[in-house]
DNA sequence: CGCCAGATTGACT
DNA sequence: GTCAATCTGGCGG
């Protein structure tokens, strides 16, 4: 069975909901293609007080980041787009960056996608797994809760035990102090070597 | 409209 | 390991 996560799941402090999106699957529907890939690694950022976050510019993202839970929150930087999902608590804010994914289906897709035959380069890293995916700005403040939108995330039935690591964000100039980088621990498909 | 920082990537020494 | 290409969004003028 799989079955969508509903919008209530990301109704959250967003570290709860970077760690448990670990191991969860990323649906894009292309045409009648279908692209699958399971969440290996996540990062939680929050609002003003956190120095990395993109709410502290103020702006659309800030309150994106602010709005209603469970909406993709997609912006570029250095020529890429990075996936985020919105997630918080009432009243707060906050967004979990989907920074690695495992493909499962529609791989030759993604190849062409990417432009690449590695599979190992295919999806790890947040501006890579967007070009594989093919997730841009159009998905901006869609559901990630709706199939409408040709991109969802869903829950397998079969439960497993991850192991699960965690360090310091990656690439922020300005860090907190407490690690908010999740991946799940021995995967292939996390965006760099520890 | 120009300026500039940035949650990156990939090519090259 | 180093480094620059190249784009979006916020903000000042």
């Amino acid at each position: 069975m799989r079955k969508v996560l509903p919008k209530k799941w990301y109704n959250r402090n967003p570290r709860i909901v970077a760690i448990e999106l670990l191991g969860k699957i990323i649906v894009r529907k292309i045409d009648n293609n279908i692209l699958d890939c399971r969440i290996t690694e996540t990062e939680a950022y929050f609002g003003p007080d956190d120095p990395a976050s993109r709410a502290t510019k103020g702006g659309d993202l800030e309150k994106t980041m602010k709005g209603p839970v469970g909406h993709a929150l997609v912006y570029g930087i250095h020529r890429q787009w990075l996936f985020n999902v919105v997630a918080h608590e009432k009243n707060q804010y906050g967004a979990v960056l989907i920074r690695s994914c495992e493909p499962l289906r529609g791989i030759e897709l993604m190849k062409l996608y990417r432009k690449t035959n590695s599979v190992s380069l295919l999806t790890t890293g947040p501006g890579r797994l967007t070009q594989a995916l093919q997730i841009d700005k159009k998905f901006h403040k869609k559901p990630v809760y709706k199939t409408e939108s040709s991109l969802w995330i869903i829950e397998e039935k079969r439960k497993e035990n991850l192991e699960i690591q965690s360090s310091k964000r990656i690439g922020v100039t300005k860090d907190l102090d407490e690690p908010l980088r999740f991946f799940i621990k021995n995967n292939k498909f996390v965006s760099k070597k520890s």
